[in-house]
DNA sequence: CGAATCTCCTGGAGGC
DNA sequence: TGCCTCCAGGAGATTC
């Protein structure tokens, strides 16, 4: 289940394919959470991936047939954006041209160099879109809220946008209009390590829980960035492993195991149609 | 408008 | 071994 950490593990692993360019597009299954667009096909070849971003658990693949500095002097063509999103079980492989395709390999760039990337998703909730130059922005881009990652969030903010928000704060850390790239896991972890009760009405935390909520996001966050990083051999290799890191979660999936804080079981409830994790020793309710 | 619920999909686990 | 049911999960769409 790629979370933040995971997705921003998957684009520093495909960093090498920027400068290359595209040889040939093959789409095998085009219904992915949308149809994948066909004129990819024809659009992409011999044009260069110029960067490598992230927003969200959107992974942006900017491509055109310019040099960088025609992008300053403003000279436009006819490229654009790749979106890529790995949905829940999305993997992104680079592979050599003459690997074979498995069952759900929905979705291969092939570029000059022989590199492949190769989108593997099988229950297909991912997707690959298609932004032009002309029409720069993307409905799916331009309401989202902060990287959780950076300076503008803070508890200030969080504390401003929870002010009208009356429903569980579990679900608000979790709606990417409050802040992106907050999956079920890190919810959860990130609740616990601020001891605040998952169904905390969100208007009812202060300042400094806010502060403390903001610090725990963080932290969860680049913890598993960090133990992610160290599944780039695995993500990558030949073997096909999932290569998920093992996280010691605190919470997540313990249900009835003993709190690592203070030994009492860890229950699980639904919020939000998700499971949801915490200790009610820890987590005091407000 | 906010909030809750529904929805897409497939593989894996558990029950019988 | 096979069939059935349930569950997992990101996030847009739908409903209240």
């Amino acid at each position: 289940m790629p979370e933040l950490p995971e997705v921003e593990t998957t684009r520093r692993g495909l960093l090498p394919l920027v400068g290359n360019t595209v040889k040939s597009v093959t789409i095998r299954h085009r219904t992915l959470r949308w149809p994948i667009p066909p004129q990819l096909i024809d659009l992409l070849p011999n044009q260069k991936l110029l960067t490598l971003t992230r927003r969200a658990k959107y992974i942006l693949c900017e491509f055109g047939t310019e040099t960088p500095s025609d992008k300053i002097i403003g000279n436009q063509n006819a490229g654009g954006v790749l979106l890529l999103h790995l949905g829940m079980s999305g993997r992104i492989c680079l592979l050599n041209a003459n690997y074979p395709p498995e069952k759900h390999d929905h979705f291969d760039i092939e570029f000059h160099d022989g590199q492949v990337l190769r989108l593997r998703d099988p229950r297909r909730f991912g997707a690959v879109l298609w932004i032009d130059n002309k029409n720069n922005d993307h409905v799916l881009l331009n309401s989202l809220g902060p990287e959780p990652l950076e300076d503008d969030f803070n508890a200030k903010y969080l504390h401003k946008t929870l002010a009208t928000k009356s429903l569980a704060i579990k679900n608000a850390i979790m709606d990417g209009h409050v802040v992106v790239g907050v999956g079920n896991i890190y919810a959860s972890e990130s609740l616990f390590r601020a001891r605040i009760h998952p169904e905390t009405p969100a208007k009812k935390l202060s300042l400094a829980k806010c502060d403390r909520l903001v610090k725990e996001i963080k932290s969860t966050l680049n913890d598993a960035l960090e133990a992610g990083g160290s599944s780039l051999r695995d993500f990558f290799g030949t073997d096909g492993n999932p290569g998920y890191f093992q996280q010691a979660y605190f919470v997540y999936a313990r249900t009835g195991e003993r709190c690592k804080v203070c030994s009492n079981p860890i229950k699980c409830i639904r919020l939000g149609q998700r499971s949801t994790f915490y200790c009610e020793q820890c987590q005091k309710r407000l």
